[in-house]
Parts: structure tokens; C-alpha cells; sequence
DNA sequence: ACATGCGTGCCGCTGAGCGGAACGACCCGC
DNA sequence: GCGGGTCGTTCCGCTCAGCGGCACGCATGT
């Protein structure tokens, strides 16, 4: 009767690729250094195994030595700086980030989808928007925010079961919990281009954003402006996130 | 008689550890996804043991499927985020490198040391600035760049004995290569507390740098500015990258 | 047709990974 | 001081997961 709150990617492979990720991951946004019992107890790892593989990382350079805890090396950093320039889309949207952040002063994010959440790969903040949980590599349900529900509207069809049999957490008061209401919105949204969070994901903080497509017109990330909802018309500065998305959709889809 | 130009970690070690090491550091900057085949080359590593790998590792997240080739996870983006995010620096430092950025209209870096090369966890590019070679999670010789001379300048004597060992290879006509010459700087360097770079790591370019000091008075970090040669004063704006770098040093080191 | 590259599956072998047990050091409250 | 807790770390025999040579099917270009 434990809970099940394990840090296991994949339950049933016990082979070392699985452990190092577990391990990996088992770092969380707050805390700084961990010392080996306490991976071991996050990734249910016996506590000599995760001895050994930590030691292993130590020489590999993927954890690093505080003290007698470990910390992620800061090699993970360099070759996570490479996963997403790979893809070449945060260097082709920075210019435009920046742009708008310029015109409206607010904060301004850019997401791709994976699996039910979006992860965030750029977060441009404005002098005069509200500090916002989102973090560069941070995670938030895709069906809560204003990028999430741009890409989910122009995803393939398995993508949005796959959110809803995953179940509409709510995050806020306002968040979109009833999956025909959230496929009302979506139709909306591949109607007019562009999605809008109204306090959804945060009290007072609305959103506008657009998808970024593919040739096939496939979502494959999000960018949206997001600020206070009584200094911010959603209906203002929508114009500008959907030019920027269309633009950088041409851009992008030529790798 | 081959160039051994391998990607090994660890020469002595094939641990599980050090191939998934070896083949998360295959990836370099320029390319976009790798075959199988390709991975092996690279790494060293038998074609099967290379596939067998990859396929554990895109279970885990680690690698992503394009077509026939695989890329690097968006995963270990996540994991170098946090990486960073653990010491706390990049987000200490972001408001003060943006400060810099606004008052002179140049480039600004936030770079740590390791080995004898320094890393740049941030880059905040300028409008009037010169496109320089440095990348968000790049690497660069200590030697021959301005944050990599005020980091030497206080670091511990085996730090600046590693980088003279390792050789001071020249990137641009005017790099130090001379220990003489590198060590009289670094001893001007600590009496001014101001690191310049005059043309040393490009043509054109120049840069002043301050470090980032612990409680001990070493250095965990360093910021700088660079332009063209004929339109920065360095010596101008020097105050403002020493004010800057004393006062994240403050800030910074209570963690 | 041939050669060469690719990704992938099969399968017997073996040594690297495994983890229970134990040790020394440290920090607490009794 | 002293027992109980937790920490990081070492030892060591077992065994099974990782290993890699081999081979196949399929695109290429010659």
C-alpha cells in the first residue's frame, strides 16, 4: 500500500539506461544537492546500486560533487542547450519573443507539447506582467494554458485523447475541466487561429496565443503573450501573436 | 595513425555509464539527428551495443526518434535547466547581465570555468553588437577570453597550472600565449578587479569582465560585455561590469 | 548486377552490474 | 555517556543483463 509516487520512467526495466535517467530525474526544480540515500529512496533504487551509478555519473561528468551530496553536472546543461538547438526553434523565435515582449511589455513564452504537458523553452519576461510559475524547462498541464490549447488544436486527433484520458486536472478556479467544452474551444480556435486563456491557468492572468505549423499543418510549438486581465486586451494584441506565429511557422518549417 | 579524435569520457571505463555518456556527447552543436551507424562512429562503440543503447535511451526519454535517426531528448533539456538552475546563477544573474545589456547596447555573457574552457550559462545578445562565436551552453578557452581571465585571476594556483599544461592554443591573432605574459595580467587583473579582452578571442572584438567572487574570495563565475574595438571603450564601461559583478557576488554567494 | 551503406533481429557467452551485509562516522534526545 | 537513527562507503559472491559477432532486408549509387 505504498504510493505509488515512484521516479521510475519505465516500471518494468531495471536496466542501467533506467536507472541513470531515474536518477536524472529524480532532481526537482527546488532543491540544490542531493546526497545518496536520499536518491535512493526517490528512485526506489537499492541504496548500494545508486552508490555505484553515482559514482559512475561522477567520473562521466553527469553529476557533479557538493560536498558529499551530488548535484547535476554541468555537462546535462550543455547537452540540454543542444537538444533544443537541434530542433533550431529557439534561435528562430528569440528575435520574435523579443519583439513582442518590446510592444507589449508583458511576458511572452514559447512551448512545444509532450505528452499531456508543455514544457517551456524560452520565457521572455516584461517589466509589467505578473510573475508567472512558467520556467524555461518547466512543465504545466497542456489543456490549462493558452499554448497548450494552440497546439492540441492542431494536433492529430490520438494527441487530445491522450490528454483526456489522462483526465483535466484543474490548476485554477476557471480551468477547462469538461472535455466537450474543451473540444468546443479547440474547434474555435482552429476557426480563428489564435487561443485564449482566461484565467485558466492563474487568477488574474489571461493569454493569447498561437501555434506554430509544420508544411502539413501540424502544431509543432506555441508562442503567447500573457499578462494582468485588467491591463491586458486579449483582443489587442492578438493580431501581433498571430503574425509572429504565422511568420515564424514559415520560418521554422523549412529545416 | 588515426586522429584520436574519440569521444570517450572515460578511455578505461566501457560502464554502461560511460556509453550513454559517450553517445549523449556525440551530438555536436551543428548537427541535427544521428543514425545509428553515425553514433557508433563516433563513440566508438560496437553498431549493435550502439543500437541497443539508443533504443533504451529512447525509452527513457533520453534520445527522440526523427525519422530512421534519433536527436537528443527534449528531456535532458529539462534536466539542464535544472542543472543550472541548482546554483541559482542564471536567474541572479539575469536581471543585472539585462541592466548591462540596456545601458551600453552591447553583448553580455555569464560564464563559469571548467577544466581549462569556460561554459556560457547566458548570453544576452545587443543590438549594436558584433555576432560573436558564443553560444548558451558553448564552450571557449579559458585564456583567451575576458570572463575566462577574471575567473583564473581568482581561482586556486593548480586552476591556472591545469590551463598552462593544457596549452595556450591561439583562436585569434592576439591570444595570449605566452604563461609569462598570461600570468602578469592575471596579477594586473587582481589588483584592478577588471578583466579586458583586447581582440584576443576574435578580430575586432574587445571585452572588460569582472568576476564573481565566493565568501572566500574565489571565483565561482564571471560577466562581461563585448563590441567592436572601434565603438566600446572599454575602460567606460568597466565601472559598470565591476559594480554589476560585486554586487551579484554579494547576492550570489549567501545560498 | 554489384557494392556499400543503412537499421534491425538473433543468440550464446561472460563479466559487469547487482545488492545484502557490514563498517565507521556523525548527530541527536534520553 | 549511550543507544538509536542516518549518513556515506566498502566488501564480495552470485547471476543475469549487457554484450557483440553474425546475418538479413532494404535503400542507395555505381
Amino acid at each position: 500500500m505504498r504510493a505509488a509516487e515512484r521516479n521510475d520512467p519505465q516500471e518494468s526495466s531495471p536496466s542501467t539506461t533506467a536507472r541513470i535517467t531515474a536518477l536524472l530525474t529524480a532532481f526537482r526544480p527546488g532543491d540544490d544537492a542531493l546526497g545518496v540515500s536520499e536518491l535512493a529512496r526517490r528512485t526506489g533504487l537499492p541504496k548500494t546500486s545508486t552508490h555505484r551509478l553515482v559514482r559512475h555519473m561522477l567520473a562521466n561528468g553527469l553529476l557533479e560533487r557538493d560536498g558529499e551530496a551530488v548535484r547535476l553536472g554541468l555537462r546535462l546543461f550543455e547537452i540540454g542547450q543542444l537538444a533544443t538547438r537541434q530542433r533550431g526553434l529557439v534561435d528562430a523565435a528569440r528575435p520574435h519573443l523579443a519583439d513582442l515582449r518590446e510592444a507589449t511589455h508583458n511576458t511572452v513564452h514559447l512551448a512545444v507539447l509532450e505528452g499531456t504537458e508543455v514544457v517551456y523553452l524560452d520565457v521572455l519576461r516584461g517589466p509589467d506582467a505578473p510573475r508567472l510559475p512558467s520556467r524555461i524547462g518547466g512543465r504545466f498541464p497542456a489543456h490549462a494554458t493558452g499554448v497548450g490549447k494552440a497546439i492540441l488544436a492542431y494536433s492529430a486527433a490520438n494527441v487530445l485523447d491522450t490528454v483526456l484520458a489522462a483526465g483535466l486536472r484543474p490548476v485554477s478556479k476557471k480551468t477547462i475541466t469538461s472535455p466537450a467544452v474543451l473540444r468546443n474551444q479547440l474547434a474555435r480556435i482552429r476557426d480563428s487561429g489564435i487561443a485564449y486563456d482566461r484565467e485558466e491557468s492563474g487568477v488574474g492572468v489571461v493569454c493569447a496565443a498561437g501555434p506554430l505549423l509544420d508544411g502539413a499543418g501540424r502544431a509543432v510549438a506555441a508562442i503567447s503573450i500573457s499578462g494582468w486581465s485588467n491591463r491586458m486586451r486579449t483582443d489587442r494584441i492578438a493580431p501581433a501573436v498571430r503574425t509572429a506565429a504565422l511568420t515564424l511557422s514559415r520560418t521554422v518549417t523549412l529545416r
